[in-house]
DNA sequence: CGGTTTTGACCCGCGC
DNA sequence: GCGCGGGTCAAAACCG
């Protein structure tokens, strides 16, 4: 691996990346101090060289330049150059000025006033380009607020609709058959499926270990908080532990703390815990992304620690494991490992939400995998028995882009694959035909679906059955993925998924605009990836992006 | 010096 | 029970 020569350290990576409070509050800060004394202290001879100080703010030096140019002409050339000027750009900074001298009395205290006035305007310029970029800011975080929001929406939706429908199901056994086995379950009344289940007590004996009575089956998380637990007894709980364990914890918390809107409208003990139940069960839910790179790493615009690195069974290629190091407690992960059959093909499996802002780089993909996430799980989740039916080891394709995406929702991890290695024409075949019309409905302007026809070629490649018996379709790196054996009951389930999927404009959107911006990150053109990974590309991912997040 | 990467060890689930 | 494979940890090495 090339992680040698491209590991360096975090700060090339911190700085690189644009967290947007580390941008938008340190610069103009400088910027005011340096207009400001420049402009007041300085003659004018003194104020010209000034403008090649490039470490300031481009647009404060611009406004001195501009306010010197006028001051040397209105001090030299009188009364009709003056006046002149005052006619110029900064008609309001002159007629302030002039209003003032002639309350003053003298011309040079007018000078004065005007410089005074100027140096406040570029102050106050400096001031709104703050608040400009604070604003663009709050917008990003808002935007990333309203997806987890709707996605929560969603998912509480259906977890609604299974408990309705688990009820009825319930009443209707219980008038057939009154075993005990089927009060038992109408005494807990609302059984969610069993891994569901798990996977939120996981979380919830974290926070609040008076449930002692969950037993059955081990989720992994369960494994992952077990193994965790019984090594911290082990060694004794060093402080490194005490912080993973806490960042495991946390990260349940905030996680919910993300979403703060929709958990307080539980009013039942039940329905709270259904919520964080799905909440854990998001965060399992895993988006695959194959795309073809170079570089060892696809930029996502998101910084990321590597924490361990494995030989998987059936692949030469080494999977890395990585942490979102963007927030302390942030549960993001993802796996990096290159396709076993294609060498060019990278295949970056993430896992869980963010649970702090993003930059705009990296919303696209983090709103991807958070609404496919949700959506694969609120669409594979199957209503009729609460449990996700062992043979639910299938695999569906999105209708509205054959060769785009596959769910793949084998236990324990359903898990969505975005197959993007056709990349480079994925924008020409947006929508293969009129029949997909919806899902794109709300397409940014750039992605909306053009008229070019739907790539022949890529079309071809793109039919169901040869995805599906593809080797290489297969994320050889998640869990337990199996090959399709679709059954009655499987491709139900599936189709559901796929219509949910498929009906959410969200989604899509969110999904288009992260397939373009990794096309944009994953070209081979690409050429400074070819040995970095993400800190090296952020800035211009960021570039590239941020039109594409904008829109 | 602080953050990241590397890498061997450990734990757990699963299949036999 | 044992071995295998996946996932994670954490000390050491590395890097800027």
């Amino acid at each position: 691996m090339d992680n040698g020569g491209s590991s360096g350290g975090g700060r090339p990576l911190s700085d690189n990346h644009s967290h947007p409070s580390a941008f938008s509050f340190s610069k103009p800060f400088k910027m005011d101090g340096g207009g400001g004394g420049v402009v007041v202290g300085g003659g004018v001879s003194s104020l010209v060289p000034n403008r090649r100080i490039n470490e300031m703010d481009f647009f404060a030096q611009k406004e001195t330049a501009r306010v010197d140019v006028k001051r040397e002409t209105t001090a030299h050339d009188g009364l009709v150059q003056g006046f002149h000027i005052n006619t110029g750009l900064n008609l309001h900074l002159a007629s302030g000025g002039s209003e003032k001298s002639s309350v003053d009395g003298g011309t040079s205290p007018s000078n004065k006033e005007k410089l005074n006035m100027s140096d406040k305007m570029v102050g106050l310029r400096a001031e709104l380009e703050n608040m400009n970029k604070e604003n663009k800011q709050l917008r990003a975080m808002l935007s990333q607020v309203n997806n987890n929001y709707s996605a929560l929406q969603m998912h509480v939706v259906t977890l609604m609709q299974r408990q309705h429908n688990r009820r009825a199901e319930i009443s209707l056994a219980n008038e057939v058959n009154t075993e005990g086995k089927v009060g038992e379950r109408n005494r807990n009344e609302t059984i969610v499926p069993r891994q569901f289940m798990d996977l939120g007590r996981a979380s919830m004996a974290e926070k609040d270990e008076s449930s002692p009575s969950w037993s059955g089956s081990r989720s992994p998380q369960t494994n992952e908080d077990a193994s965790r637990e019984s090594r911290r007894r082990k060694t004794g709980s060093t402080s490194n532990e005490n912080k993973d364990g806490g960042r495991e914890e946390s990260s349940d918390q905030s996680l919910q703390g993300g979403l703060p809107n929709k958990v307080p409208k539980f009013n039942c003990s039940q329905n709270v815990e259904q919520a964080s139940e799905a909440m854990s069960m998001m965060r399992k839910a895993r988006v695959s992304v194959r795309a073809r790179s170079e570089a060892s790493m696809i930029s996502d615009g998101c910084q990321w620690r590597k924490y361990g690195q494995k030989m998987a069974k059936g692949n030469p290629c080494p999977r890395a494991y990585y942490r979102c190091t963007m927030a302390t407690a942030c549960p993001v992960r993802k796996q990096v490992q290159r396709s076993a059959e294609d060498r060019t093909v990278l295949i970056t499996t993430y896992e869980g939400h963010h649970n702090h802002p993003l930059p705009p780089a990296a919303m696209a993909m983090a709103s991807t995998t958070s609404a496919a996430a949700t959506m694969l799980l609120s669409g594979s989740m199957p209503s009729s028995d609460g449990i996700m039916s062992s043979s639910f080891h299938s695999r569906t394709m999105f209708p509205c882009s054959p060769s785009l995406a596959t769910i793949s929702a084998s236990a324990p991890f359903p898990t969505i694959t975005l197959d993007l290695t056709h990349s480079p024409n994925l924008l020409q075949h947006q929508r293969p035909n009129a029949q997909f019309h919806v899902p794109f409905q709300n397409l940014p302007q750039n992605f909306a679906p053009g008229s070019h026809a739907f790539n022949p070629v890529l079309h071809s490649q793109s039919k169901f059955s040869a995805l599906q018996s593809s080797p290489e379709m297969q994320p050889p790196q998640v869990g337990t993925e199996q090959v399709l054996k679709p059954s009655s009951s499987s491709s139900d389930t599936v189709t559901a998924a796929t219509a949910a999927i498929t009906a959410d404009p969200n989604f899509t959107a969110a999904l288009v605009a992260a397939i373009t911006s990794i096309i944009g990150n994953v070209h081979p053109n690409n050429s400074s990836n070819s040995s970095t990974n993400t800190r090296s590309t952020n800035v211009d991912n960021n570039i590239g992006n941020s039109n594409l997040v904008g829109n």
